[in-house]
DNA sequence: TATCCGACAGTGT
DNA sequence: ACACTGTCGGATA
């Protein structure tokens, strides 16, 4: 259960009549126990409990019922009962149906609330249900039951409202439930005249069945709309009139379609009940990105689960601008005029979401800066003074309607709270309405939209134009910014999509943003559109940006597809955060590793570098998030050193029925099929984990006629073919000519040296190993047929593990090696045949080391905390022979290992002779 | 023709 | 539920 199903089946809990014998078990069912368990609990067999009707659940939780009135002392005597600290209990519970308290033992908090009231309290007890580790859910109690009760709400909308639904009405239905959202707010703020007027007045004035729900709202939202010496005349009636009950709102938000869709008694009873939440508890910068989830069919599912939690915003914003305001705040103290300086600069400073969800980067930048503010204020002894942060400096382009609208709401609302937080209620009170009309989140897709009419540069007055033609042109847009000579920092974490994953609208949008540039961008990730829109934006008006990005951005064939092109129109890079994992609180977590990246056009300056939280001031930061110099390892179609020709496995696409395990391979011997037809099958989990399986293999054109008169021979290629023939591409149906065959039909006459395509990042070593003729390589791994065991030393060294983890791409920090990025770029200097015997040697030292182990697994011998010493002595000497050739000594340590990799890669590749080579290659 | 990559995916604890 | 670690197939050069 996530936390929106344990707040639902809390609130029903609550709602029912009370029933002490049930409760305690009723209370476990809703936190997610299974129904065995509360069985087993009920039956005794696992209740610990010492007290009259409790129950005790092992490691969780000590619930009593208590007799009426007495809750305070039952929680005493559940707090002193033995059976409590022998179970392990984290919390007691005590109720009698009226109040409610519990306790959470290590910590101490507890919880003391009316029996009604106790879902308010769910987030104390979200460890039960092994929510632990993330401290803001507990925080963000009202966002989440918030978020599901709107979910319910409009989904029950839809239902008695099919028309809303429609592609054309989505927007008004989301623009209603933005409005609602807001007189919610205000009706718990004081905004409108009384608390709960809101709610209050839809509930007296619609009637019960509900009919006229509609109507009501609609009023309400009219005189909202409606400055309040026109209301008479607008026919406004006298319920809804008092401007200081129901003030004039207006700001975009209540104008325009005044449709309001109709209400059955459910969706009515909904709306009292959410009206009945207390807003002022609303978190602009979380509740936003959870209450995106409530119009979005697919996401529904993990509802309010998926939002970018505020440490990980803070990771982007920080080193980008933030971080250094702190700085000059610090650095100013107490000086007026340099504080005066800090606040009118940050007046003038942009902040830029192309990506921007329901605005959480926006709403914190905003939150963190007002924050600032305010610490130069009260050190001005200006402590009311009004903001001078424009809310239109902050501004956003989301794809989605409904998080578009709700990020606007989320800037108003944050404003707002900042506001009371400050410089107290009355003043917020006061300069609140009416909302000012500019919209200044734009919904549209952000890889079309012309991002300096959007957020236009300082001092020009730039219409908006849409890059695409067809897009048509928004008139929202052309608000002149209150920041002449100021800063922009564009930010956001765009959507990720790789070049085979993308729709054919996607493809297209990336195809515009690239228009003119010769780069591969048809092998480019999705969200190097943002990247390079935003390289193009800086070009015209001093700006940062940074983004939160998968990891593959800095790896592999990224780094001279992209990188190289973008380092070349003038960017660099200032800051970046290395790979980390990107979690949130779906059950069905998205995982995804990720990388932060902060560029400029800057030409100096210290660059920093997070790692795991550590921060690093260094020089330069190249592409591939290394401190260091400026290099971009292309693919090479073959060894730039005197290497053999490395091969890819073979292709096994469509070809399940060629694939044998155990018993399906015993099964053909046993009808005789001669062993010469079927050969070991072994990839990089097998090569790693020695595994076993194998494959029908017939190199001839024909399948020879033996094979052939076997029928499960015979059906295994039939369902090959006909799998081929089923596919939509068309190289496999080619493929089905020849369904004996794999696509490639690759093998060695003696032996083979075999790397896994991705293995672990954990081992000291790459898992090289050396095959027998009898195997078959699928594109699993790579393989170097019938080569000198030199090369075996070479691949087994750490040398080349260091260049491998550099320059390949990975599967998300896994290594994915490759033949094109790490083997035929490594750089061996010329070897002599003794260098070539010593390497030998080393290499058959090291292969009978792990003979020694037999029968151990390449993943047990090269296990990092578990690797034997003989075979680690094997490697450290290998390394030491390898080394000498490069440098006449050992590398102290990897640092210098990639230096000097480098160092040669750069040699190599300018030097005339290799590009002829390189050139020769490509011809032939 | 051959290779890169996956807001991942399958497995074991 | 989380840690660990590599498949398989589409799209592209």
């Amino acid at each position: 259960m996530n936390a929106v199903e344990i707040e639902e089946a809390v609130t029903k809990l609550a709602e029912k009549p009370f029933d002490a014998a049930e409760f305690p078990y009723q209370f476990l069912a809703a936190f997610g126990n299974k129904d065995t368990t509360i069985k087993r609990l009920r039956a005794g067999s696992t209740n610990a409990s010492d007290l009259p009707g409790g129950v005790l659940q092992r490691s969780n939780i000590h619930i009593a019922v208590a007799p009426p009135g007495k809750v305070t002392q039952t929680l005493s005597a559940l707090r002193i009962s033995p059976a409590t600290t022998k179970a392990k209990a984290r919390f007691i519970l005590a109720t009698d149906g009226d109040g409610f308290e519990a306790e959470e033992l290590e910590s101490g908090e507890t919880v003391a609330c009316a029996y009604a009231d106790f879902p308010n309290h769910f987030g104390f007890f979200l460890s039960l249900a092994g929510i632990t580790t993330v401290k803001q859910v507990r925080e963000s109690s009202f966002d989440i039951r918030a978020t599901s009760r709107l979910n319910r709400l409009y989904v029950e909308l839809l239902k008695d409202n099919p028309a809303w639904a429609s592609a054309e009405r989505r927007h008004d239905m989301n623009h209603f439930m933005a409005r609602l959202i807001f007189c919610f707010f205000a009706e718990d703020t004081d905004i409108f005249g009384k608390i709960g007027l809101f709610t209050e007045t839809v509930e007296r004035m619609s009637d019960r069945d509900s009919s006229n729900t509609h109507e009501v709202i609609g009023t309400l939202f009219r005189a909202l709309n409606t400055k309040g010496p026109d209301r008479e005349a607008a026919g406004i009636p006298r319920w809804a009139a008092r401007a200081d009950q129901f003030p004039y709102v207006n700001g975009g938000l209540f104008s325009g379609n005044m449709e309001v869709p109709r209400f059955s008694r459910i969706a009515r009873s909904y709306l009292l009940h959410i009206g009945n939440l207390d807003w002022t508890k609303i978190n602009p910068d979380i509740f936003g990105s959870m209450i995106q989830a409530v119009a979005d069919e697919e996401e529904r599912g993990a509802l309010g689960m998926h939002y970018t939690s505020v440490p990980n915003i803070l990771k982007v914003l920080n080193p980008l601008f933030l971080d250094d305001l702190r700085e000059c705040l610090a650095e100013a103290g107490d000086n007026a005029r340099t504080l005066l300086n800090l606040r009118k600069r940050m007046s003038r400073i942009r902040v830029f979401d192309p990506a921007c969800g329901s605005g959480n980067f926006l709403v914190i930048a905003y939150k963190e800066m007002r924050l600032i503010e305010a610490e130069i204020n009260k050190r001005r002894g200006e402590p009311d003074r009004s903001s001078e942060i424009p809310l239109t400096n902050f501004r956003g382009i989301e794809l989605r309607d409904f998080p578009a609208e709700v990020a606007r709401l989320a800037l108003i609302i944050a404003e707002f709270q900042c506001d009371v937080l400050y410089r107290g209620k009355q003043l917020a009170l006061n300069e609140f309405l009416p909302l000012s009309k500019e919209n200044w989140i734009t919904c549209g897709n952000s890889l079309r939209l012309d991002w300096l009419s959007i957020c236009p540069p300082t001092g020009t007055g730039v219409k908006l134009v849409a890059d695409d033609l067809l897009e048509t042109p928004l008139d929202q847009a052309q608000i002149d910014f209150e920041n002449e000579g100021g800063e922009t920092y564009i930010c956001g974490n765009p959507p990720y999509k790789g070049n085979a994953d993308q729709t054919k609208d996607q493809k297209e949008d990336i195809r515009k943003c690239f228009l003119g540039t010769n780069l591969n961008w048809k092998s480019l990730d999705y969200i190097c559109g943002w990247f390079w829109k935003a390289a193009q934006y800086s070009s015209f008006t001093v700006t940062k940006f940074a983004f939160v990005s998968t990891n593959s951005i800095s790896q592999g064939q990224n780094i001279s597809y992209f990188w190289k092109p973008l380092f070349e129109y003038g960017l660099r890079i200032d800051f970046a955060v290395r790979s980390f994992r990107w979690r949130n609180l779906a059950t069905e977590n998205a995982t995804v590793t990720v990388v932060i990246i902060g560029c400029s056009r800057s030409k100096d300056g210290v660059c920093y570098l997070f790692d795991e939280n550590i921060k690093q001031e260094v020089l330069q930061i190249n592409a591939y998030l290394v401190p260091g110099k400026d290099v971009f390892v292309e693919r090479s179609a073959r060894p730039l050193s005197n290497l053999p020709q490395m091969v890819k496995g073979n292709y096994y696409g469509l070809s399940d029925g060629l694939l044998l395990d155990e018993t399906a391979r015993a099964e053909l011997l046993d009808d005789g099929l001669s062993q010469e037809h079927i050969r070991t099958f072994k990839g990089g989990a097998e090569i790693v984990r020695g595994t076993q399986r194998w494959c029908l293999w017939f190199p001839q054109p024909n399948i020879p006629t033996d094979a052939w008169s076997n029928p499960k021979v015979r059906q295994r290629i039939e369902l090959v073919k006909e799998s081929r023939l089923a596919s939509p591409d068309l190289a496999a149906i080619r493929m089905a000519e020849r369904p004996h065959q794999f696509r490639e039909m690759h093998a060695c006459n003696e032996w083979t040296i075999a790397i896994p395509n991705v293995s672990s990042e954990s081992r000291p070593y790459l898992p090289v190993t050396l095959e027998s003729r009898d195997v078959v390589f699928p594109n699993t791994a790579f393989a170097l047929y019938d080569t000198e065991l030199a090369c075996l030393a070479i691949a087994a060294s750490r040398l080349h593990l260091v260049w491998t983890i550099t320059v390949c791409g990975k599967l998300e920090t896994r290594i994915r090696y490759s033949n094109t990025l790490g083997w035929n770029t490594l750089p061996v200097p010329a070897l002599t045949d003794k260098n070539k015997a010593d390497l030998t040697r080393c290499a058959e030292d090291i292969l009978l080391a792990r003979e020694a182990h037999f029968p151990a697994t390449i993943a047990d011998l090269y296990d990092p905390d578990n690797m034997p010493a003989d075979l680690r002595e094997a490697h450290e000497r290998n390394d030491e022979v390898l080394e000498r050739i490069y440098i006449g000594r050992r590398f102290r340590n990897d640092t210098e290992r990639l230096e000097k990799l480098f160092e040669l890669y750069t040699k190599m590749t300018a030097s005339p002779r290799a590009t002829a080579k390189k050139k020769r290659a490509g011809a032939a």
